[in-house]
DNA sequence: TCTGGGGTCCTAGGACCC
DNA sequence: TCTGGGGTCCTAGGACCC
């Protein structure tokens, strides 16, 4: 069945539905590991230069948030769990929840793993703002018995609305909001709410006099185009005064792939920084390959020592998918580029995308066979820092290995699911000085024993995440009543 | 222990073309 | 031969989002 068509959401209804579900990764890592629950947990790179990407409402209540350097959060708490992420868990629970919301509507449109809208309306001829609660209802109920998470959720006559509700009394909320009580909701709200005012548009606001939504409907669109800029200005106008036609679009092309690394330790060797544009660049051509898409413009991303950061762009004449040709051109690129101070983060990308053409296959074959060196060994280098992606549209990454692996290749990232064939399933605690220490628990065990094993130990052994068991909700059909014998 | 990784959109200037 | 004007493409940078 065909996508439906994007339709601008009618402004006398709510019926548009945004659903964020609540700290989305430690949530699954708290349902996952019961140890966990109840207890402080932060998501995110545990290495020496990580961001906190989520961290659990007991974490929060220490100060860490997302973004957040994972060294600040840990002198803040100590204690918390710090874990690397599980993205093929979160991807699995993700995907149950927009098949959830695809009974709700067939206009969903996915904004990252944790968060989607829904145009109810498209699919519920004459809503009324009753019906939209009992449908929102409905849905945190099956999200909470399919995959034992919460989800906050706000109804709104646009995305505008249903994002700002949907935010206001997280975690485990519903806030709809009729047509005729937005215009009161938003005036007293401070603007850093309304999407497009980040740090600095809110500071430059702020410094304007300029602190609620309120505030910012009363000055004229002219004034806020010279301060931002046309759409921008044009754009916070509309937000301020509650307008905002933008709609559900169920499936989005992507423009863009790309791959980035932070380095543990800045990196100013060329043949370093050559050998992770060809791995980037492979990892780039991969995804490409996956989803059928090939380009024609190659950027590479340099940041260096001092977070100073620039991009470097080349147009081919053609589209390309071909690690090599890729590769090939971000050297070229970076060759341009002073590295001698280091290299602190290095990205390529492809953008101009296309629908894969048949002739680069033969583009790829031929760039492979010449300029690609398909040994994998020194490898023992510096490796980047634990990387966490937030989100993403489009979850290419192809799955992880499991499965017992080369002890020369062996390290154990915190969270990690792995089994032992005598103690079971578990994840990992921590390691180090050749040791990883091992919890044996599930999602539907008591929490579990800790032991520590050597970390090439050959009994343990990657996993897949743990398979998560609704509980059955409605009784087993019963025993037709026995027919009274007349 | 100061700052991830994956994206989107906008702006502005210059080249180039008619 | 004193020099418009619009459109498109490309490059670079930046704000913002999750």
């Amino acid at each position: 069945m065909p996508p439906p068509l994007p339709r601008r959401p009618d402004p006398r209804v709510a019926g548009v539905l945004h659903l964020d579900l609540d700290a989305f990764f430690a949530a699954v890592e708290q349902r996952d590991k019961p140890s966990l629950r109840g207890r402080p947990v932060v998501v995110g790179g545990t290495g020496l230069r990580g961001v906190v990407a989520t961290a659990s409402y007991e974490a929060r209540r220490f100060g860490i948030g997302s973004a957040m350097p994972t060294g600040q959060a840990r002198r803040l708490c100590p204690n918390a769990a710090y874990l690397a992420g599980r993205f093929g868990a979160y991807r699995i629970v993700s995907e149950q929840v927009m098949a959830i919301a695809r009974e709700l509507s067939p206009a969903v449109e996915p904004m990252s793993l944790d968060e989607a809208y829904v145009d109810l309306a498209l699919a519920h001829e004459g809503l009324t703002t009753e019906d939209a609660v009992e449908i929102a209802k409905e849905f945190r109920t099956r999200v909470r018995a399919r995959t034992g998470l919460t989800v906050s959720v706000g109804v709104g006559r646009s995305k505008l609305t249903a994002k700002i509700a949907s935010d206001l009394r997280k975690p485990d909320a519903l806030v709809v909001v009729a047509p005729e009580d937005e215009a009161d909701l938003l005036r007293p709200l401070e603007v850093s709410r309304l999407p497009g005012v980040g740090h600095v548009t809110g500071e430059r606001l702020r410094r304007s006099g300029i602190r609620t939504i309120g505030d910012l409907a009363a000055v004229e669109e002219d004034e806020l185009v010279r301060m931002f800029g046309k759409a921008h200005g044009t754009g916070l106008a509309a937000f301020a005064r509650g307008f905002d036609p933008r709609p559900v679009v169920a499936e989005r092309e992507a423009k863009s792939v790309s791959a980035e690394e932070t380095f543990a330790v800045d990196l100013t060797d060329r043949r370093d920084l050559d050998e992770r544009v060809r791995r980037m660049a492979e990892r780039v051509a991969a995804r490409l390959t996956t989803s059928g898409l090939s380009g024609r413009t190659v950027t590479i991303k340099v940041r260096r020592y001092d977070f100073s950061t620039l991009n470097r762009s080349r147009t081919l004449a053609h589209s390309t998918g071909s690690a090599g040709e890729i590769a090939e051109h971000a050297r070229e690129l970076l060759a341009a580029v002073d590295v001698a101070d280091g290299v602190r983060l290095l990205g390529v990308g492809v953008s101009g995308l296309t629908e894969f053409a048949q002739i680069d296959l033969l583009a790829d074959l031929l760039a492979d066979s010449d300029t690609e060196d398909h040994t994998e060994g020194g490898e023992a280098g510096a490796d980047p820092v634990d990387g966490v992606a937030a989100g993403g549209i489009h979850p290419l990454t192809s799955p992880a290995p499991y499965g017992p692996a080369a002890p020369a290749e062996r390290d154990w990232s915190p969270g990690q699911d792995v089994t032992h064939p005598e103690h079971g399933s578990g994840w990992v605690q921590g390691s180090g000085v050749g040791r990883v220490t091992v919890r044996f628990e599930g999602p539907h065990t008591p929490p579990g024993r800790i032991l520590t094993f050597r970390a090439d130990d050959p009994d343990l052994a990657a996993a897949p995440p743990p398979v998560f068991e609704p509980p059955v909700l409605e009784p087993a059909v019963p025993d037709p009543a026995p027919e009274p014998s007349a």
